[in-house]
DNA sequence: ACCTGAACACCGTTCAAGT
DNA sequence: ACCTGAACACCGTTCAAGT
């Protein structure tokens, strides 16, 4: 009989399946110590509770959707880049509905793991604001809008009542935030 | 003895209100059954189960923060109206987190009472549009772009990272959202 | 028709005991 | 240091039995 050993990273990985599989609410240390192999109650080793096995869920999302539209604002400029950003993190969310229902989690600590992987997203669309000229104030509340408003319309893309077309609700919200963005830009300068 | 006896009412009502205590994914059937005075296997006479309680919880918030939009949306016109009623909304979230929660449950059939509850929200809002000059395509359009926004920046508040001035926060937003809308509105007239 | 209490399954958590 | 199994609390759900 080999000995069975628990890495953090297999935990990792095994709870973020299961929770893009099963829900992230659903999300139980059961399902995860059997998928390892392992007791139920070897995994207090490793996390602190399912409380603690969700926070790392948490914090691995956040990183993989930061990658996701990182790599998705390369190679565009300015407002199509808003739009690919967009359009990435709207993927990353149905093909990853655990993850992107973890993101809503709070961070505890400020400072902590997950307070950094949130500011570090945001950081993205702070940047491509930037990069379109907005003040480093103005990128904050532009990049903390656009967030919210993705979010929103992610939240509620499959529990809402079904719209004829939700690709083009969701490029109407884009352009529409894009421009008033631009606007209050505008009006800053004037 | 007096013969116990639950009302559908008194069932809402009393879930409505543990939900906004310990929070809507807390909501447990023995606390609501302890709070009425009677056995936990007594609810299933009234509601399916945890989800079913779930459910009429969700109809009751929809139709709560329906009633608070649309109380806030009369007396002001136009753009201010729906100032008034992104904050209304929010004040709402506030006071009411278990039912803000709540919303996020999708309905079950199409045309239940919880997808009629959810299109009559949409309603309010698509309403004010259509009293701005949109046409009810754009209007539709308008109000669910800015249903997701509003409620994509009130689920983050809380779960992001502590920004210097969330109300500043919000009313750029909805700003951004206005200019933005009318913008796309001037644009397909012209 | 509505309510009760016993019963069972399932999950989270703790802990003494093993390696 | 890490893992196990027993133990307990708690919640959801079912059902036969009461009124």
């Amino acid at each position: 009989m080999p000995k069975k050993r628990v890495t953090l990273n297999a935990l990792t990985t095994t709870a973020v399946e299961l929770a893009d599989t099963d829900g992230f609410d659903a999300l139980a240390l059961t399902g995860v110590a059997e998928k390892l192999g392992v007791a139920a109650s070897t995994l207090y080793t490793h996390a602190d509770g399912v409380d603690g096995l969700k926070y790392l869920v948490a914090v691995a999302a956040t990183r993989n959707l930061t990658e996701t539209v990182r790599n998705a604002a390369i190679g565009a400029s300015g407002p199509d880049a808003l739009t690919a950003m967009g359009f990435a993190y709207r993927e990353f969310a149905l093909d990853h509905p655990g993850q992107f229902a973890s993101t809503l989690l709070p961070a505890k600590l400020e400072g902590d793991e997950l307070a950094t992987a949130k500011l570090t997203l945001l950081g993205v669309f702070v940047l491509v604001y930037q990069a379109i000229g907005h003040s480093e104030h103005e990128a904050r509340l532009a990049a903390r809008a656009t967030c919210s408003a993705i979010h929103g319309f992610l939240a509620l893309e499959h529990t809402n009542t079904p719209s004829s077309d939700h690709d083009a609700d969701y490029r109407f919200l884009l352009n529409a935030l894009q421009h008033g963005l631009l606007h209050t830009h505008a009006a800053s300068q004037t």
